[in-house]
DNA sequence: CCTGCGTGACTACAAGTGTCGTCAAGAAGC
DNA sequence: GCTTCTTGACGACACTTGTAGTCACGCAGG
């Protein structure tokens, strides 16, 4: 059940997932033309994603509704742990080195940051 | 200058730049032989990273030794850094979200984690 | 000298992805 | 009623990735 998801495909899959439920003509025209992508790109991207499972859609007044099959944070999440487990060989150290180099982070992601890795360290302790 | 790594193509990267220079033969005999994969599979990955530029060879004594272009950490500082910006749009919201709720962290991983937190901290602080 | 093995270069092929063009059917307007 | 626009379904094509077979070459032995 769990199909991977292209780069381009995840970007569309967000967009949706931002912008509530549209339709392909809303996001062709909204996502896909300000990228240079073709209408039918789009239909065709949003397709892909239909058939895998992320998007769900429903006929509304004659044309389809699209919308994510789950909630913006949870997908991320998926794609988070996803990427770890595959790229990173579960291993959260490169992670941590890019961290420590990175900039143009947010004061609210920071925060959030500082919060999960709190958890954590608080969930340990209970363990042992 | 930055070609795309696939996920297989990194697996075996990851592991020439740890276990040294090697031969394609000695990639494919302890490493390639136990996952399955055939001598000619392991060549045609190592060429490909060649090519884009993750590898490095040099003839001695009538074979090839690869040896990986970078070291292993800066590598994966990059790979994270574009699965950031590429596929979480450069938001680190997700990342926070996973690993709230993530569990197999290590001690070691928690600690590195947590300093690397604090120095963007105290990082920002010092700019404000 | 002929033979066999390790090594490398090439070729191949299926699946997945990114991008579209086109065609057909229904909605909308003149 | 006929033309036009919108929407959807398909088909298509190039490129990347994962996986592998095969061929030719050079060196080690008999």
């Amino acid at each position: 059940m769990k199909k991977p998801v292209g780069d381009q495909e995840l970007v569309v899959l967000r967009w949706v997932a931002e912008h509530g439920p549209a339709t392909v003509g809303e996001v062709a025209e909204k996502f896909g033309e300000p990228q240079g992508l073709a209408r039918s790109t789009i239909l065709t991207v949003m397709e892909r994603l239909r058939v895998k499972g992320h998007l769900t859609r429903r006929k509304v007044e004659g044309v389809y509704q699209y919308s994510s099959s789950v909630p913006l944070a949870e997908l991320l999440r998926g794609v988070v742990g996803d990427f770890v487990k595959k790229s990173l060989a579960g291993s959260l150290s490169p992670f941590a080195t890019w961290l420590s180099q990175a900039d143009e982070v947010s004061d609210e992601e920071l925060r959030q940051l500082e919060e999960a890795v709190a958890r954590l360290k608080s969930k340990k302790e209970g363990e042992e």
